[in-house]
DNA sequence: GATAATTTTATGGCTTGCCTTATTATCATA
DNA sequence: TATGATAATAAGGCAAGCCATAAAATTATC
């Protein structure tokens, strides 16, 4: 029934559905664009994927994890995050370029080998992003903070974690310092989705709102 | 012209040739027996591998690596030892264990995350089986010792290398303390191929000629 | 030199995961 | 409720890597 082994493709689409959250219902051509594959592709992968009772597809009503796909997806992604981890901290990889790396390694780590590695990293339980890196058997809880792009203008937060992985953005990101754990100001907001204003370590720039989504915050109590 | 990426299939093979030696003649038929597949698969495969000039296949005489066949396996085998080391010393993977392991992330790793690790782990020069690391541009030279399948009744040696990469075989070595750094003495051998006595650490056992030929050892002068 | 064993190649077929083009189904909205 | 956009599927194809079966080519052996 259930074959034990799984592709790469599969996992990479299961790790998709996992990073896209609850916050925005997964649908083909959500998939397709994130994987950079054609609809079509991403269609028959998940008719795949639903045949082998890891996700369940609704036509025109979304695509969701299944419990065992729930956990398969947790696992590649405590593989992913532990591998960021390792990449970030011992092998002192730039932080925009973590993620492509481990992205690689995620597919070809036996069981054994990642529980080693969780213990020999001190079991960590967020990556450099700032997300959570789930247990042993695949379960985990999102990261409690609101988007960037839903804050209020004028307000002071900390950068939880960032949930891009294109390198490219990453990188932009990294270049403007905004990292987990930095503090940001929200000094404006132009209308129609126009871009934010923000200050992050005394410099100011402009962010884009697709980015902003892409960024968790914890606002700050203003004393 | 020359891909770029090269697929795990084509590396394994590639790796194989290079695992082989100069010792023995690379042929199809080792090649499907080494790699678990059929000498119909490994044919396609070398003759893949001759079109893209990695490998030259003379029909009946045998397969040689070319210079850019040779430096993509001594890339493969770099990747392969420097995670054999990794995961022996820092994760503390069973030694048996080590190379399987190693296998999977050979074919997972960036240039740059090689180049990392090899910094890491203070650029070593074996592999936890004793196998020299290539360098960068994949060029090494083979272990400096004789099988021990060859050497004389009553030599007292030093185990230099083991060879063998299946798990099984490693196990067996692995319980019998034939590692790397340890002192052998070659009791008895048997006539017709037979198995070989040996003792380590005081303890007396036989080693069938198979394994004998996968142990590269370096005689100690008697005193 | 004939015969047996080994090695190589020819054929046809399978699965996965992509692709393009075209069609159908549903949703949103006027 | 018609209509245009969006989502999904149908149909046909391709490349990589495998497979089994069968035929040839070469080498080894008597
Ligand atoms: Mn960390
Ligand atoms: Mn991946
Ligand atoms: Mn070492
Ligand atoms: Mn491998």
């Amino acid at each position: 029934m259930s074959d034990k082994h799984m592709s790469r493709s599969a996992e990479m689409y299961l790790k998709a559905m996992a990073e896209m959250g609850p916050r925005q219902a997964a649908t083909v051509s959500r998939l397709a664009e994130r994987l950079s594959v054609t609809q079509v592709s991403a269609n028959e992968m998940v008719r795949r994927l639903d045949e082998q009772g890891l996700v369940t597809h609704k036509p025109y009503k979304g695509i969701s994890l299944t419990l065992k796909g729930r956990q398969a997806a947790g696992n590649v992604l405590r593989r992913q995050r532990l591998w960021e981890c390792f990449l970030y901290d011992h092998l002192h990889i730039e932080w925009a370029h973590v993620y492509e790396f481990a992205c690689l390694l995620e597919h070809a780590t036996a069981p054994e080998v990642t529980e080693a590695l969780a213990e020999f990293l001190g079991n960590p339980t967020t990556c450099p992003r700032g997300n959570p890196i789930p247990a042993t058997d695949g379960t985990f809880s999102p990261v409690d903070g609101i988007p960037l792009s839903s804050a209020a203008v004028g307000v002071r937060a900390r950068l939880l974690a960032v949930t891009a992985t294109d390198t490219e953005v990453l990188k932009y990101l990294q270049d403007r310092h905004l990292l987990p754990g930095r503090e940001v100001i929200l000094r404006e907001s132009a209308p129609m989705q126009g871009p934010l204003t923000l200050e992050v370590e005394g410099r100011e720039f402009a962010l884009g709102m697709n980015m902003a989504e892409m960024i968790l915050i914890q606002p700050l109590a203003s004393h």
